[in-house]
DNA sequence: ATCCATTTGGGTAATTGGGGCG
DNA sequence: AGTGTCCCAATTACCCAAATGG
Protein backbone atom coordinates (compact mmCIF):
# COMPACT_ATOMS: atom_id res chain seq x y z
CA UNK A 1 0.00 0.00 0.00
CA UNK A 2 1.13 3.40 -0.81
CA UNK A 3 -1.10 6.07 0.28
CA UNK A 4 0.64 9.93 -0.82
CA UNK A 5 -2.06 11.06 1.65
CA UNK A 6 -1.70 10.94 5.57
CA UNK A 7 -2.82 7.31 6.13
CA UNK A 8 -6.03 7.35 9.12
CA UNK A 9 -3.48 5.51 11.24
CA UNK A 10 -2.85 9.00 12.24
CA UNK A 11 -3.55 9.65 16.30
CA UNK A 12 -5.48 11.95 17.27
CA UNK A 13 -5.18 14.57 20.36
CA UNK A 14 -7.94 15.56 22.34
CA UNK A 15 -8.14 19.30 23.55
CA UNK A 16 -6.89 18.69 26.38
CA UNK A 17 -3.95 16.97 25.37
CA UNK A 18 -2.85 19.80 23.33
CA UNK A 19 -3.58 22.41 26.00
CA UNK A 20 -1.02 20.49 28.09
CA UNK A 21 2.07 20.07 25.29
CA UNK A 22 1.19 23.97 24.91
CA UNK A 23 1.04 24.94 28.55
CA UNK A 24 -2.32 26.49 27.66
CA UNK A 25 -5.95 26.36 28.77
CA UNK A 26 -8.08 23.62 26.80
CA UNK A 27 -10.36 26.27 25.81
CA UNK A 28 -7.68 28.14 24.54
CA UNK A 29 -7.20 25.62 22.38
CA UNK A 30 -10.48 25.67 20.88
CA UNK A 31 -10.58 29.34 20.14
CA UNK A 32 -6.68 27.76 18.02
CA UNK A 33 -9.34 25.70 16.25
CA UNK A 34 -11.48 28.33 15.87
CA UNK A 35 -9.61 30.86 14.59
CA UNK A 36 -8.11 28.62 12.05
CA UNK A 37 -4.85 28.25 13.97
CA UNK A 38 -4.91 24.73 13.82
CA UNK A 39 -6.34 21.77 11.83
CA UNK A 40 -9.47 20.36 13.63
CA UNK A 41 -11.68 17.12 13.28
CA UNK A 42 -15.15 16.65 14.38
CA UNK A 43 -16.33 13.68 15.95
CA UNK A 44 -20.07 12.55 15.43
CA UNK A 45 -20.59 13.81 18.64
CA UNK A 46 -19.33 17.52 18.04
CA UNK A 47 -15.66 17.17 20.09
CA UNK A 48 -12.85 18.05 18.61
CA UNK A 49 -9.70 16.41 17.61
CA UNK A 50 -6.12 17.40 16.59
CA UNK A 51 -4.07 15.46 14.11
CA UNK A 52 -0.80 14.66 16.49
CA UNK A 53 1.91 15.31 13.75
CA UNK A 54 0.59 18.97 13.14
CA UNK A 55 0.73 19.79 16.95
CA UNK A 56 3.99 18.34 17.06
CA UNK A 57 5.12 20.36 14.15
CA UNK A 58 4.14 23.58 15.47
CA UNK A 59 5.32 23.04 18.79
CA UNK A 60 8.92 22.37 17.00
CA UNK A 61 8.40 25.22 14.78
CA UNK A 62 7.46 27.80 17.69
CA UNK A 63 10.59 26.69 19.52
CA UNK A 64 13.63 28.60 19.90
CA UNK A 65 16.61 27.87 21.55
CA UNK A 66 18.78 29.81 23.27
CA UNK A 67 21.45 31.45 21.23
CA UNK A 68 24.06 32.28 24.22
CA UNK A 69 25.09 29.76 27.08
CA UNK A 70 23.88 30.83 30.35
CA UNK A 71 26.92 32.60 31.49
CA UNK A 72 28.22 34.41 27.95
CA UNK B 1 0.30 5.19 27.03
CA UNK B 2 4.29 5.57 26.86
CA UNK B 3 5.05 6.92 23.48
CA UNK B 4 7.94 5.25 21.54
CA UNK B 5 8.47 8.84 19.94
CA UNK B 6 10.22 11.42 21.69
CA UNK B 7 8.21 12.71 24.53
CA UNK B 8 8.23 16.13 24.93
CA UNK B 9 6.99 16.12 28.24
CA UNK B 10 8.46 19.18 29.18
CA UNK B 11 7.16 21.06 31.79
CA UNK B 12 6.46 24.93 30.49
CA UNK B 13 6.52 27.93 32.42
CA UNK B 14 4.23 30.95 31.76
CA UNK B 15 6.55 34.73 31.72
CA UNK B 16 4.69 35.34 34.83
CA UNK B 17 6.03 32.42 36.34
CA UNK B 18 9.85 32.66 35.29
CA UNK B 19 9.40 36.62 36.54
CA UNK B 20 8.48 35.42 39.91
CA UNK B 21 11.25 32.97 39.93
CA UNK B 22 13.59 35.33 39.07
CA UNK B 23 12.34 38.19 40.83
CA UNK B 24 11.64 40.33 38.22
CA UNK B 25 9.06 42.30 35.18
CA UNK B 26 7.17 40.19 33.28
CA UNK B 27 8.79 42.20 30.92
CA UNK B 28 12.05 41.51 31.51
CA UNK B 29 11.72 37.83 30.89
CA UNK B 30 10.09 38.83 27.56
CA UNK B 31 13.32 40.47 26.77
CA UNK B 32 15.50 37.69 27.74
CA UNK B 33 13.13 35.86 25.02
CA UNK B 34 13.68 38.48 22.72
CA UNK B 35 17.47 38.87 23.07
CA UNK B 36 18.17 35.13 23.01
CA UNK B 37 19.44 34.67 26.32
CA UNK B 38 16.31 31.70 27.11
CA UNK B 39 14.98 29.75 24.93
CA UNK B 40 11.55 29.93 24.46
CA UNK B 41 8.36 28.34 22.81
CA UNK B 42 5.39 30.30 21.08
CA UNK B 43 1.55 29.67 21.88
CA UNK B 44 0.16 29.69 18.30
CA UNK B 45 -1.21 32.67 20.10
CA UNK B 46 2.10 34.22 19.60
CA UNK B 47 2.37 34.33 23.69
CA UNK B 48 5.82 32.56 25.33
CA UNK B 49 6.48 29.72 27.15
CA UNK B 50 9.90 29.12 29.01
CA UNK B 51 11.07 24.97 29.98
CA UNK B 52 11.13 24.79 33.31
CA UNK B 53 14.34 22.53 33.29
CA UNK B 54 16.29 25.57 31.70
CA UNK B 55 14.61 28.22 33.78
CA UNK B 56 15.62 26.28 36.98
CA UNK B 57 19.47 25.64 35.62
CA UNK B 58 19.58 29.47 35.17
CA UNK B 59 18.77 30.08 38.75
CA UNK B 60 20.96 27.52 39.87
CA UNK B 61 23.73 29.23 37.98
CA UNK B 62 22.76 32.50 39.45
CA UNK B 63 22.55 31.03 43.21
CA UNK B 64 26.17 29.63 42.47
CA UNK B 65 27.32 32.62 41.68
CA UNK B 66 25.79 34.25 44.59
CA UNK B 67 28.63 33.28 46.59
CA UNK B 68 28.16 33.16 50.82
CA UNK B 69 31.36 34.05 51.73
CA UNK B 70 30.11 33.10 55.59
CA UNK B 71 33.24 30.83 55.42
CA UNK B 72 36.34 30.23 53.72
C1' DA C 1 28.16 67.95 28.95
C1' DT C 2 27.65 65.01 24.62
C1' DC C 3 27.57 60.56 22.26
C1' DC C 4 26.82 55.48 22.25
C1' DA C 5 24.81 51.34 24.01
C1' DT C 6 21.76 48.94 27.09
C1' DT C 7 17.84 48.67 30.23
C1' DT C 8 13.31 50.19 31.92
C1' DG C 9 8.60 51.96 31.67
C1' DG C 10 4.10 53.63 29.40
C1' DG C 11 0.30 52.76 26.28
C1' DT C 12 -2.57 49.88 23.36
C1' DA C 13 -4.19 45.64 20.97
C1' DA C 14 -4.32 40.77 21.03
C1' DT C 15 -4.29 36.50 23.54
C1' DT C 16 -5.39 33.83 27.48
C1' DG C 17 -7.85 32.11 31.71
C1' DG C 18 -11.82 31.39 34.74
C1' DG C 19 -16.87 31.11 35.68
C1' DG C 20 -21.36 29.66 34.28
C1' DC C 21 -24.45 26.80 31.57
C1' DG C 22 -25.85 22.80 28.26
C1' DA D 1 -15.02 14.30 33.69
C1' DG D 2 -14.39 16.37 29.45
C1' DT D 3 -15.92 19.50 26.08
C1' DG D 4 -18.46 23.63 23.49
C1' DT D 5 -19.78 28.32 23.80
C1' DC D 6 -20.22 33.29 25.71
C1' DC D 7 -18.72 37.09 28.82
C1' DC D 8 -15.21 39.66 31.15
C1' DA D 9 -10.80 40.42 33.72
C1' DA D 10 -5.83 39.42 33.75
C1' DT D 11 -1.76 38.52 31.29
C1' DT D 12 1.19 39.15 27.45
C1' DA D 13 3.25 41.22 23.18
C1' DC D 14 4.80 44.98 20.45
C1' DC D 15 6.20 49.98 19.56
C1' DC D 16 8.24 54.24 21.16
C1' DA D 17 10.37 57.32 24.47
C1' DA D 18 13.09 58.03 28.74
C1' DA D 19 16.60 56.84 32.06
C1' DT D 20 21.04 54.75 33.38
C1' DG D 21 26.08 53.88 32.88
C1' DG D 22 30.76 54.44 30.62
Amino acid sequence: MSTPTQNQNERLLTPGEVATLFRVDPKTVTRWASAGRIGSIRTPGGHRRFRESEVRGMLAELTSEATVPTRG
